[in-house]
DNA sequence: GTACATTACTTTAGGGTGTAAGGAGTCGGC
DNA sequence: GCCGACTCCTTACACCCTAAAGTAATGTAC
């Protein structure tokens, strides 16, 4: 795995990235075709929507559809093709309509949040865009949004674009961390506090020392207090909020320091 | 493999990670070890960072120490604890002396730019730690680092907190974009222009009302200039370094806000 | 109506992966 | 000198992706 696709491959990903999703039914000879890419795409998505990144093999996905993983490749060159196709299409459903009448930080707080929404609800997004820039529409799409929604600040826009940049890595590193504590809790059965729990039990055991050694992390002391709600989880939301608001002041200073000096 | 570690096996992981490195030899009946955890742990790494994460695997390890798959067993539980392992050794690399003394924010942008280094000198770990937290040493280090330097700002620990996260975040992303763009120079042999310029073209073939449906990000331009420097990899480190700016900006306002009705 | 080209899908096979199980050989302590 | 502990190896299994070849179904041309 791991292939960056050669010369010939990458036209053919293209076109199945931009090209028609429903496509016209052939005319020549030979069987009707029984699946369709998008079929195959969305069988794909959600194998790994319900069991995760690791669940998904080319078996699976031909299972879900009744046939053999070879079957697939009629549609779809190869795994990472379809994984490619899989990444681009979910980023393809994030809502495009953010008005900026109110302003653009309401906008941009808003767009954040479908962000982080869409990112917890498909997390094996996290796993696949480590991968090179797919290029595909859903991908223009986000960058639109997000370009479209930041270019209200005034800035110009390669200076929007850094910020574009800024936003979108603070979104994914912390909705990361939500997803994270919620596969660990439902994979493990454990709740995460008792995951916690019997990790930090572990570490006060076999690291005596440890408050001596990192006494700022030591000084926030035991993170898990008393709470109903998954604790992990709201940490990290809270981390994404308070991350992007300190990255809209950021900004804020930069339009004030950008037209101040008028 | 994405197993999360049982009871025992997390026991057994911790007592790994935050072991003595250098095993006092055994006194008892048996063939001496001819390998340790330690000399795995750094051929993994060699690996990891000569040819990527994917060349990685319990036979290529231990074909690189004289050995076959199996004997790593009798050291290690298996790759996820081997995983972990580097990763957490690795990020202890990072150096922990940012002297303050000049402010906080000097110290912070070194900071970053030796997280930047340590990331880019060893990609893989990009693709790592999508994982759960380890608590190993490593990461304990990375975090006190972290937070020690940024205390320096006076704001109150839990919100440095989330200044640690929304920075680490950032550099993080930076420095993927930027770890990408060498791997798929290198993979290819196709210079990144090369390979940019012929993604393009596909796109403008395929893709004739590019323009019209992505406005704002056609407005960018075409991003490939004259430029004998790598360009996507000089781009992600402006994105990092302009990324980190807002947000140390975002951080002064904080600051700004929390002291300045007093 | 029949031959042919074309296509969907299957079977088989080959080379990869992680790791469980059991067997060799080596050494210290009795 | 032998026992038991220990390292390391061989074998084996289940799973992965996918190349290649075979089978069956379909539409078109004669």
């Amino acid at each position: 795995m791991v292939v960056f696709a050669g010369q010939g491959d990458a036209r053919r990903s293209m076109e199945l990235l931009w090209g028609p999703r429903v496509v016209a039914p052939r005319t020549g000879p030979g069987p009707k075709p029984g699946l369709s890419v998008e079929a195959i795409v969305a069988a794909a998505v959600d194998i790994a929507d319900a069991e995760g990144m690791a669940a998904l093999s080319m078996r699976s996905v031909g299972e879900r559809l009744g046939r053999t993983a070879m079957a697939l490749y009629t549609y779809v060159p190869g795994k990472t093709e379809l994984v490619d196709l899989m990444y681009d299409r979910t980023l393809g459903e994030l809502p495009s309509s953010f008005s900026t009448s109110d302003g653009w930080r309401p906008a941009a707080l808003a767009l954040a949040d479908a962000l982080w929404d869409l990112h917890l609800r498909h997390p094996w997004l996290l796993q696949v865009s480590p991968a090179r820039p797919v290029l595909g529409p859903g991908e223009f799409h986000v960058q639109e949004t997000l370009l479209s929604v930041l270019a209200a600040t005034g800035l110009p826009l390669w200076r929007v674009r850094w910020v574009v940049a800024a936003l979108f890595n603070i979104v994914r590193g912390s909705v990361q961390a939500a997803a994270e504590s919620r596969q660990a809790a439902t994979e493990t059965g454990q709740s995460e506090e008792d995951w916690w729990f019997a990790r930090s039990a572990l570490l006060g055991e076999l690291v005596p020392d440890l408050a001596a050694r990192f006494p700022t992390v030591a000084k926030l002391g035991p993170s898990v207090e008393e709470s109903d709600e998954p604790y992990l989880e709201r940490e990290a939301r809270l981390s994404f909020e308070a991350g992007v608001e300190l990255l809209l002041d950021g900004v804020e200073a930069a339009i004030v320091k950008a037209s101040g000096p008028r």
